[in-house]
RNA sequence: CGCGGGGUGGAGCAGUUCGGUAGCUCGCCGGGCUCAUAACCCGGAGGUCGUAGGUUCAAAUCCUGCCCCCGCAA
């Protein structure tokens, strides 16, 4: 069927493109251009490359106002899908037609900006995937499918967002052009803030698998950091190492090595393998090519 | 001109303050030990020290221009 597609991200684009080999879709709505990177270059957003690679037309706009809402009225579909577009859908628009949304998370846990991290944060909690109608509040809107999907220990919110978002696209191709009655949503509601480069420093006075799924859940975006010696240094990627604990005279922070990886003690001598890091003014390197270079015993704070 | 860190064999680093034969931990190649090994022992290859110029008897090191990478901030 014909419909509007709206989403700005990575994982949108991915959904965009798969979306596109079964409906036709007339228009797709992405957010401006913005300058990215320390050259501030103004680049396109992704949904609206693959919307130039597949030929679509597209309408970049910050907000939708009249302009934008004749626009989408003069495109004519019966329905539109929403994939992280990073903007509120107004009222104004939302009566012109159904206007569908995946969310990665099951609703109502995890309403708002940041779903699938929240779901690496809290153990597996909420993980999945829901497709629902948007209506005025924050992800209140009824559901029309959901689909709870279990996390990997070590998988990380960019490669667990693509493996969601099929699901989505899946669940979408299912339900679309159905006559099926939308479900409110009920249950306890939990928010999920937007997180930024403050959400993501690492607190190593919590267990070793607290700070490894904040890893997990901050990848690719924001990128968990903590400090050493005063500057910053990313965590990229971590492995868990279950319940293990280190009893000969824990201290917070210390990185050691132990059969080929590197360690990292957090609360109580609790440990994590560290993979890969990047010090402040570097690449980011294996955690054993880092840990080579060092000279002495360094802590992690 | 937003602030800051960096560019040294394939990797990560030291050496730069105070100019004087290229260092460390690994990797790689060959040999040895071993039932065997990612362990251990012996040997080896591999570097225009980002780049262009300047100063000097002598520059990785001092001076100047340029290129590239990265963190923060936006």
């Amino acid at each position: 069927m014909k419909i509007i597609f709206a989403g700005t991200p990575e994982n949108s684009a991915l959904a965009l493109e798969l979306v596109s080999k079964t409906h036709e879709v007339v228009l797709v709505i992405t957010r401006p251009d913005a300058e990215v990177g320390r050259k501030r270059i103004l680049t396109p957003s992704p949904v609206a490359r693959m919307a130039k690679e597949l030929g679509l037309s597209v309408m970049k706009t910050n907000r939708i106002r009249e302009d934008e809402l004749a626009k989408i009225k003069a495109a004519g579909v019966e329905l539109a899908l929403v994939v992280a577009f990073g903007s509120l859908i107004p009222q104004a628009a939302l009566d012109v037609m159904p206007w569908w949304n995946i969310h990665f998370s099951l609703l109502p846990k995890w309403r708002g900006a940041s779903p699938l991290q929240q779901s690496i944060l809290s153990g597996g909690i909420g993980a999945g995937v829901t497709l629902f109608e948007l209506d005025a509040g924050m992800d209140t809107g009824p559901i029309i499918a959901s689909q709870q999907i279990p996390l990997g220990e070590n998988e990380t919110t960019g490669e667990a967002l693509e493996r969601f978002t099929i699901v989505g696209v899946n669940l979408f191709q299912q339900q679309a052009g159905k006559q099926k009655v939308a479900t409110p949503q009920s249950g306890e509601a939990t928010f999920a803030p937007k997180l930024n480069r403050t959400s993501a420093r690492l607190d190593l006075s919590e267990n070793a698998l607290s700070v490894h799924r904040a890893v997990m859940a901050f990848n690719p975006e924001p990128i968990a950091w903590c400090e050493l010696d005063g500057s910053p240094i990313r965590i990229l990627e971590t492995r868990s190492l279950g319940t293990s604990t280190w009893t000969e005279n824990p201290s917070k922070g210390r990185v050691s090595k132990s059969s080929e990886k590197i360690l990292l003690e957090c609360l109580d001598g609790s440990r994590l393998e560290l993979v890969i890091v990047q010090p402040s003014g570097k690449q980011a390197m294996a955690a054993s090519d880092w840990f080579r270079g060092l000279s002495e015993v360094i802590h992690l704070a």
